[in-house]
RNA sequence: GGCGAUGUAGCUCAGUCGGCUAGAGCGGGCGUUUCAUACGCGCUAGGUCAGUGGUUCGAUUCCACUCAUCGCCA
């Protein structure tokens, strides 16, 4: 095979919960892009993933549920898998690190790595939690900051002022596992001195150039900062035991010691490809992705993972000697949703399997690859996702292919017409078409998804363009070799995109192929045989005189009630998670202030008015200048909310005023009274409200 | 607090190893076609290229600082 030997890999996903679409504009989507399209280049292509089923997070997750970490690990595994299969990842294997093989070949690692003396051993005391009878890192540890108060700071830090702690600081520290008060246990680890090979890992990375900034950048950090040991185990009963034989040898009791999640997940890119070669009928054959200098290895992962795949793994690998180190590891940003944060518990996500519910894989696989967080973090909204699906994917794409088909099938007989006598016209169509594969592939082979799915466009824009030109419909009587002509190059462009879009959009790319009646494609999935190829979509492959299957929709709009309704189930969803939170309960209320009389409140002349401007005021982060209608008066009033509402939260709002308040100065602007707000438990503010006209007294 | 990435038209992004009138897609506006899923095509929008200062004949592109967003680390 002339083409290179690739080796692929998407992050593991951590099974705890179910795949979002984060998830797959991070790691998966692009990925499977440069996999499909690769397998069409007639590259030697192997795509492995899995499920990272280890650590504290789902022991945590299983006493929680009062369940086994194995059931909760099943549910997860089980549900990523179909969910993948239905969007149309087209892994070549997709594992799982609670697998023997991954066991085996985990082991196998870490004694390797042993041997060769890549270990040291430090004895601590760490928080134990007697209830549970585990023995925690610092981050399943809770209790009150030293520095602010908050009674929610973690063990390693205080997420409310950002100060780094360690368990011993903590006031009252508990264990997030059961909320049992801590206890403190002797424990020894194996850990890997990372700083010892910097200048190597160093070295190696200066080879990178080509890889992203942002990784780059990263890693830098990273160095500047120095690297240091790193645990390689836990004491957990959950994972890939240490083996006995290197923990004794140690001095290390093995007793309740496993391989730390970040240690065993990467692995589990190497076991999945065993279990893959087992499952070929060819046991070894893993060793010809991992063991050959000349494989170009690609991690696909997300942000958070870079220190995982560009550092600590690839010194994992030259330290146990003999694998192929990665090619590129191109990591995207973070994708938000709606404006915000995707937060698993705040139940801010897209559930894939949801999402594949309401919608075709296809149209969320477009949608994504428009908004990639290749170079930055990007904005899912489901507006855009309508915008996207309709105005380009259904008007432009699919609506070429119809109109093409259509006509043909109309006035045609649904047979493909002779090319006759191309003008220059035609030519450069044709010409055009030549030079796509090329285009498309090499944005694609470089992981500029985003930057190809548009190269993509631009052929059936380029179609829509040429057909309206050439007007078919003009010279279907007056000249109908001329339409013939036309068609028959609209037809190839057609085949030409029915090749090209596999990659991004495989379930519409067979459809299309289908009404065409184009066969002997290969597939893009694993195994997909011979046939015609990416390269072979730079020639015309229809010919003249074979029938046409019946017209069909490619792409059908989608409509605004269905974008209601997932706009919807994510409020609905929110709303929900916060309920279930509730008001944090270790948060305490604000104490009651001193009794007054009657008098002391009837000195307040609180009135309805209504906010009729509201606008940020821009020396300020906390003041929104609003103006308010008393129906007698209208007044300027500052209202010192800006970090917690916005202009539009006030805006026509018919709100509270304290009226009667001495008029002050703030940023040079008069505030003639206050609003009254009323704040809950965690700071939120909400304004104090009342439907009555403006002026209205309130007592 | 330290480090890093990002900050370009309403939105999503290209681009400039310093220099002709800063580009694309989508949306908006205007015009137009009728084969097609009221779809397509053409034209158009005049954005302090985050801000300030510096280097330069000339900076959006180089340097310094500031701000904002995100991330990593402590």
């Amino acid at each position: 095979m002339s083409e290179p030997r690739i080796l692929v890999t998407s992050a593991l996903p951590y099974a705890n919960g179910p795949i979002h679409l984060g998830h797959l504009a991070g790691a998966y989507l692009p990925a499977d892009v440069f996999c499909r399209y690769h397998r069409l280049k007639g590259s030697d292509v192997v795509y492995i993933c899995g499920s990272d089923e280890h650590g504290a997070a789902i022991v945590k997750r299983a006493l929680a549920d009062g369940v086994t970490p194995r059931e909760i690990v099943d549910r997860y595994h089980a549900m990523a898998e179909r969910d993948f299969a239905a969007f149309g990842m087209s892994f070549d294997h997709y594992g799982r690190t609670s697998s023997p093989v991954h066991h085996e070949t985990a082991t196998e690692f870490f004694r390797a790595m042993a041997a060769a003396g890549a270990f040291s051993t430090h004895t601590e005391e760490m928080p134990y939690d007697p209830e549970v009878q585990l023995i925690l890192a610092d981050r399943f540890v809770v209790g009150t900051c030293p520095i602010c108060g908050n009674p929610q700071a973690y063990g390693d830090q205080c997420e409310k002022c950002g100060t780094a702690l360690s368990p011993r600081q903590l006031i009252e520290p508990r264990s997030t596992m059961s909320d049992a008060a801590l206890e403190w246990r002797e424990t020894t680890h194996f850990f890997l001195p990372m700083g010892e090979h910097q200048a190597r890992i160093e070295a190696w990375i200066a080879t990178k150039s080509h890889w992203k900034p942002n990784v780059l950048g990263q890693i830098k950090s990273w160095f500047t900062l120095g690297l240091g040991d790193r645990a390689m185990t836990r004491d957990l009963p959950w994972g890939v035991p240490v083996p006995e034989d290197v923990a004794r040898a140690a001095g290390v009791d093995p007793e309740g010691k496993v391989l730390y999640v970040w240690f065993d997940a990467p692995i589990g890119y190497v076991s999945a490809t065993r279990e893959w070669a087992q499952r070929a009928g060819d046991p070894e054959r893993w060793r010809t992705y991992w063991q050959r200098e000349d494989t170009r290895l690609i991690h696909y992962i997300g942000k958070d993972n870079i220190v995982f795949h560009t550092i600590s793994f690839p010194l994992m690998l030259m330290l146990h000697g003999g694998y192929v180190l990665p090619e590129n590891v191109p990591a995207n940003e973070f994708l938000n949703l709606e404006g915000d944060k995707l937060s698993t518990s705040r139940g801010w996500a897209v559930w894939l399997g949801e999402a594949l519910e309401a919608f075709p894989a296809d149209y969320l696989r477009y949608s994504l690859l428009r908004t990639l967080p290749e170079t930055r973090d990007a904005d899912f909204t489901w507006a855009d996702f309508a915008a996207h699906v309709n105005n380009e994917l259904a008007d432009n794409f699919g609506n070429f292919a119809n109109r093409t088909i259509q006509f043909v099938a109309k006035y045609r007989d649904g047979k493909i017409p002779p090319l006759g006598t191309p003008t220059d016209e035609d030519r450069a169509v044709l010409a055009a078409l030549a030079e796509a594969p090329a285009k498309i592939g090499a944005l694609i082979d470089g992981h500029e998804m985003r930057a190809a799915i548009q190269e993509l466009m631009t052929v059936s824009r380029l179609g829509n363009k040429y057909f309206n030109d050439a007007a078919p419909w003009a010279s279907r009587d007056a000249d109908p070799a001329r339409c013939d002509t036309t068609l028959h190059v609209s037809l190839q462009v057609c085949a030409a995109l029915s090749i090209l879009a596999e990659p991004f959009l495989p379930f519409t790319a067979a459809k299309l192929r289908e009404i065409l009646r184009l066969d002997g494609v290969r597939a893009s999935t694993p195994g997909g045989g011979e046939g015609l190829g990416w390269d072979d979509a730079a020639r015309p492959l229809l010919r003249a005189g074979d029938p046409l299957g019946a017209p069909a929709i490619l792409v059908s709009k989608v409509d605004d009630a269905a974008i209601e309704a997932q706009r919807a189930l994510l409020e609905r969803r929110a709303a929900a998670a916060a309920a279930a939170a509730g008001p944090a309960p270790a948060l305490p209320y604000a104490p009651l202030r001193e009794t007054i009389t009657y008098d002391d409140f009837a000195k307040l002349d609180l009135r309805v008015g209504k906010v009729v401007v509201a606008e940020r005021v821009k020396k300020s982060k906390k003041l929104i200048r609003c103006e308010v209608d008393l129906g007698f008066e209208t007044r300027q009033i500052l209202a010192g909310v800006a970090e917690h509402l916005g202009p539009e939260d006030l805006l026509g709002r018919e709100v509270i005023v304290v009226a009667n308040l001495a008029p002050r100065k703030m940023v040079g602007l008069d505030s003639q009274g206050m609003l009254l707000m009323a704040e809950d438990r965690a700071g939120a503010l909400r304004p104090v409200t009342a439907p009555s006209e403006p002026g209205s007294t309130v007592s």
